[in-house]
DNA sequence: TGTACATCAGTGAACGCGCGTTCACTGATGTAC
DNA sequence: TGTACATCAGTGAACGCGCGTTCACTGATGTAC
């Protein structure tokens, strides 16, 4: 029953992209290797064929899960500041918040992942350090990057609390906050103009402190 | 072993306390029953002589963190303005962050919770209400409930990154930026006029949208 | 290019373990008289 | 107030279950000649 090499990488592959929905969907504990691997069509006994452990696949999830949201943020900001807004505002949204497979794994796993083992702490921490730099790029002020920094963590926090909110109109507004808070901040926090007319960001500017000044 | 009437509420209470501590340290999922009555001093047969379930246990520690949480919270808004700042400084330091056994289970436990059942999650619901409620207090706007729901959640998501990041410099400064932005916020979010000079605020007044208009 | 053989992806049973929960039992407490 | 008895907090063994992991086995793939 051996496959072949492509087949082997093409099924890793898939295991980590169930493992991905299945622990936003589920939270990291309450999924199981035997649930992953049957939502992948195999049993369970061969998970050990692509992965040492479970703690692997986790890291590996997270990592993947974390590169494709710092991709859709890097394809928002090159469609320009507008787009970028929109972006947050998507992210900000009633569709995003009940949407429960899809989306940040920093939201859908933050108090997990604040327990988890060293590489996968390292692979959050290298993902929330790549939507600083996407960020960071968006704002116009000298404190470009804390901006970054504290918009990306209030998103976070406002989309935690509205997961946990049982009453919706309340959950609405506490998105709605954030929304209006944020999705203007170059002219309300940043305090310095108003909203850049720019059409579009360079994308290999992505250094800690890459405009103002 | 039958334990009279004040032995038994004390027990009751202790292995809500216990709960309260173990859920914050290791997560809802990750602490079992056997380990919260061992420390209470118990074998776990006894437990449920307190309690139906797990759950039930789960939602009281909930209702119970976040009810101390609040009045902690009316106590230092009693102190007046410079002391309320000071419990938000105090929310967003690096002590609070290293602090796992005390603190906010909306931050512990934040994506466990948007899982959790109906009654947990009314717990923490009604503990976040309480939140706005006393942090509404504090603001001037005419915003004030949105800005209390803002900071807030921008203050719960901080506390969760900086947990989550395994660099120290990058997660004290999630710190920092949430400290510069959030504890000054009546002169730069609300944006209405300088920190209010008022030494306290009346506690009964905790309505919806108590100050402002 | 064709043949012989080593590799190894996937199967399915089994491992030890800890989970939440149940239960028969004990004996001090609380109550009915 | 004193006695007889029902209650029930806590014990510790046991329940079924699912967990992460291991393993002997199968048979197609990849490789050495």
């Amino acid at each position: 029953m051996k496959k072949s090499k492509a087949e082997t990488a093409e099924t890793r592959r898939r295991i980590v992209e169930i493992a991905v929905r299945e622990f936003r969907r589920n939270g990291i504990h309450a999924t199981g290797v035997s649930e992953i691997m049957a939502a992948a069509g195999l049993t369970h006994g061969g998970f050990y064929r692509h992965f040492s452990s479970k703690d692997q696949l986790v890291a590996e999830a997270c990592a993947a899960s974390m590169e494709s949201l710092v991709e859709k943020a890097e394809a928002a900001a090159e469609g320009g500041t507008e787009a970028f807004l929109n972006h947050i505002r998507d992210f900000l949204s009633a569709e995003y918040r009940d949407d429960r497979l899809g989306g940040c794994p920093l939201v859908a796993l933050g108090s997990e992942l604040a327990r988890a083992d060293e590489d996968t702490r390292r692979a959050a921490s290298n993902g929330f350090r790549g939507l600083i730099d996407v960020t960071s790029d968006y704002f116009d002020s000298e404190e470009a990057k804390g901006d970054a920094i504290f918009t990306l963590s209030a998103m976070i926090g406002a989309v935690t609390m509205s997961r946990i909110i049982d009453d919706q109109s309340l959950s609405d507004q506490i998105l709605e906050e954030a929304k209006k808070r944020l999705a203007r901040l170059p002219s309300k926090v940043a305090g310095k103009r108003r909203t850049p007319t720019r059409k579009s960001l360079p994308t290999e500017q992505t250094a800690d402190e890459p405009l103002g000044q």
